[in-house]
DNA sequence: CAGCATCAGTTCCCTCAGGGAACCCCGGTT
DNA sequence: AACCGGGGTTCCCTGAGGGAACTGATGCTG
């Protein structure tokens, strides 16, 4: 949990960062789409404290962004992403790419991305979803929406 | 600063964290794309504490997201979006997206996006640069890149 | 069946970042 | 000369993150 409390603001965006704002979250959704699904195993990879770990899952599966199933009979959880929380996947892969292309120095990315639609190694790519033409923040004007009154 | 320092990460959504992970940060740049572009507008729209808006605004200019550009002969500043700064709001776009898709409510989302090209409310999807064709999530899959091997 | 290992947390303390308010500096205005 | 307003700085206080030790439930081993 931020400080200051994000969730009330009307603007989508302060609401997203009241999900996964907080430091960490956006990595332990990465380790968990790329298959890091448990605790020990994001504990290990991320070198995050124990204690935030179990805060940042709590807050993710109350979220209804992560799933916690158990996988044995023992008291043993991984945790899974939702659709929701897959959504939330977009959102990295948009990340990604910003790093990739100003951050990544000489070496190049880290990692890469294979379409299975076409095959090739790709990016993405923002489109409109009306007419789909490229949509970024120069080809938009922001209008006030029906929730804009909400505070 | 976080406390962790992610930009060591081999990892694009690391770096990207390390720019613009801290809280606030987001908020800033888009409040600056939308217009509130000096420390005092900031400070008011965000309710921020002067000195972290002060500590992030470093931050971002010398990351070479924002540029502080004087607007008079006092020692007045603005902030305005770099090259840089301007494709992180395309993070901010699909950050909005996923937050008036999934926690807008009954209300609605607060703003609506117009698209130049089509002159259509619309909101973001992404594509693959290279077919075109949606690519999500479950659309990829992940390869070791060039970068892999940088600590 | 005692002892040990493993996973998934929980508890403790310590440090440092964020919040809030007061203060400062500098140029312009009256 | 006194005042004002933008853009910070400085101060203290609180609370979140880091780290390490501890716990509890279950299964495996000798």
């Amino acid at each position: 949990m931020q400080r200051t409390d994000y969730g009330k603001m009307a603007c989508s965006i302060a609401r997203t960062l009241d999900v996964i704002g907080e430091p960490w979250s956006p990595l332990i959704l990465r380790d968990v789409w790329v298959g890091f699904t448990r605790f020990e195993q994001l504990q290990a990879d991320l070198g995050i404290s124990r204690k935030v770990l179990t805060e940042r899952l709590n807050h993710l599966v109350d979220q209804g962004v992560l799933e916690r199933r158990p996988y044995d009979r023992r008291p043993r959880h991984e945790y899974v992403l939702t659709g929701k929380g897959t959504e939330l996947v977009d959102l990295l892969m948009v990340m990604a790419g910003w790093g990739d292309k100003w951050l990544a120095g000489e070496s190049g990315p880290p990692v890469l991305y294979r379409h299975h639609a076409c095959g090739e190694i790709s990016v993405v790519d923002l489109r409109c979803a009306h007419c789909g033409e490229s949509m970024h923040a120069n080809d938009i004007d922001i209008l006030p929406g029906p929730g804009a009154a909400v505070r």
